[in-house]
DNA sequence: CATATGTCCTGAGAGC
DNA sequence: TGCTCTCAGGACATAT
C-alpha cells in the first residue's frame, strides 16, 4: 500500500473533504475544519509506514496517519465502490485525489503533530518492525512471555506489522506449533520464526498482498493482490498440507482469532 | 504488570 | 426465494 502511494510525494494538498456516505462515519481527528486548515497548502514530503499504518509526512512536520485495519484502503485510483468513501484529499496538479475507502468503517484517519506522534505511536505503543528486527531482537521481544506464540506474534506493542493471516503462515513454514509457549521456545526455533517472518512478509509484499474471498484488499491502484494463491494454511481447513502431503490443515481459535496449522509439520516440542 | 475479553463495523455466506 | 444468524479481525477499553 505504502509503495503504491509513492507517486504523490512532492504533491501539494489543495483540499480535504469528507464525501457524503450513508454509513456510520469513521474516526477522523481533528474535526474536518481544523484538519483542512492544517493540511491545505502543505507538501507531501514522504510516505512512510509504522507497523500497519500509512504515514503521510507533510512539510509542516505534521503527519496524516491512515489506519486501514481489515477493510480500509488508501488509494490513488477509483475505489472499489461508490459507497464507503471516507476521505478525499485533493492534490494540486494531480488528476486523482488521495482517497481513504473503508467498507466496514473500523479504520481511522488522524492528523498528528510530532509531539502527538511521539506519544500515540511511540515505542511504548508500537514495537520493533517485523521487517527490520533481528532474530535476537525477536527473541528479546517475545521470549519471556508465557503466552502461546501465535497470539504473541500479533501483539503490536512488542512486534509491529504482523496480522492474523501471516502469523499462521510464518509458523507453518517455521515448523512451530501455534500453541507453543514463547518461554519454552529454543533459540533455534526463534531463528526459524524470524527467518520465515522475513520470508513470508517479503513474498507477500512482492505479490501485493492477499485478496481474500470477500475481495477487500486492493493495492493503491485498486488492483487485487496475488499472495492468497500462495497461502499454505490460512483458510485451508481440511485441505491437504502442501508441505508434507500427508496431514490435513486444522483450524483452532486462539484469543478469539482463527489459527490454521498442520499437525504433522508443526510440532509442539 | 501481563493477558484475556468485549466492542465497534458491514457484507458474505450458511442454514432453514 | 428471502429471512435470520454467524463470522471475519485490528486496536482499544475494560476486566481478570
Amino acid at each position: 500500500m505504502r509503495r503504491g502511494l509513492l507517486p504523490v510525494v512532492g504533491a501539494v494538498i489543495a483540499d480535504v473533504a469528507r464525501p457524503p456516505c450513508a454509513c456510520r462515519p469513521i474516526t477522523i481527528e481533528p474535526e474536518l475544519t481544523a484538519f483542512r486548515r492544517r493540511v491545505v497548502g502543505r507538501t507531501i514530503v514522504a510516505i512512510d509506514r509504522i507497523g500497519k499504518r500509512v504515514v503521510v509526512r507533510l512539510s509542516s512536520n505534521d503527519c496524516i496517519i491512515f489506519e486501514p485495519r481489515m477493510t480500509g484502503l488508501v488509494l490513488i485510483a477509483d475505489p472499489p465502490g461508490a459507497e464507503h468513501l471516507r476521505l478525499r484529499v485533493d492534490l494540486e496538479g494531480f488528476e486523482q485525489p488521495l482517497l481513504f475507502w473503508d467498507r466496514r468503517g473500523l479504520g481511522s484517519v488522524r492528523l498528528l503533530s510530532p509531539a502527538e506522534y511521539a506519544v500515540r505511536l511511540g515505542p511504548e505503543k508500537i514495537g520493533p518492525d517485523a521487517l527490520t528486527l533481528t532474530a535476537e531482537q525477536l527473541q528479546q521481544a517475545l521470549g519471556g512471555s508465557q503466552r502461546e506464540i501465535k497470539p504473541a506474534l500479533l501483539d503490536q506493542k512488542r512486534l509491529a506489522g504482523v496480522g492474523n493471516l501471516y502469523a499462521s503462515e510464518v509458523l507453518h513454514l517455521a515448523g512451530v506449533h501455534p500453541q507453543k509457549r514463547c518461554d519454552r521456545m529454543t533459540t533455534a526455533q526463534w531463528r526459524r520464526v524470524h527467518e520465515q517472518l522475513l520470508h513470508v512478509l517479503e513474498e507477500a509484499i512482492l505479490y501485493e498482498g492477499s485478496t481474500l474471498g470477500d475481495g477487500t484488499y486492493r493495492n493503491a491502484l485498486n488492483q487485487s493482490g496475488g499472495y492468497q494463491n500462495h497461502h499454505r494454511v490460512y483458510d485451508r481447513e481440511g485441505d491437504l498440507c502442501r508441505r508434507c502431503g500427508q496431514a490435513t490443515i486444522e483450524r483452532i481459535v486462539q484469543t478469539q482469532r482463527s489459527t490454521f496449522f498442520c499437525p504433522a509439520c508443526q510440532t509442539k516440542r
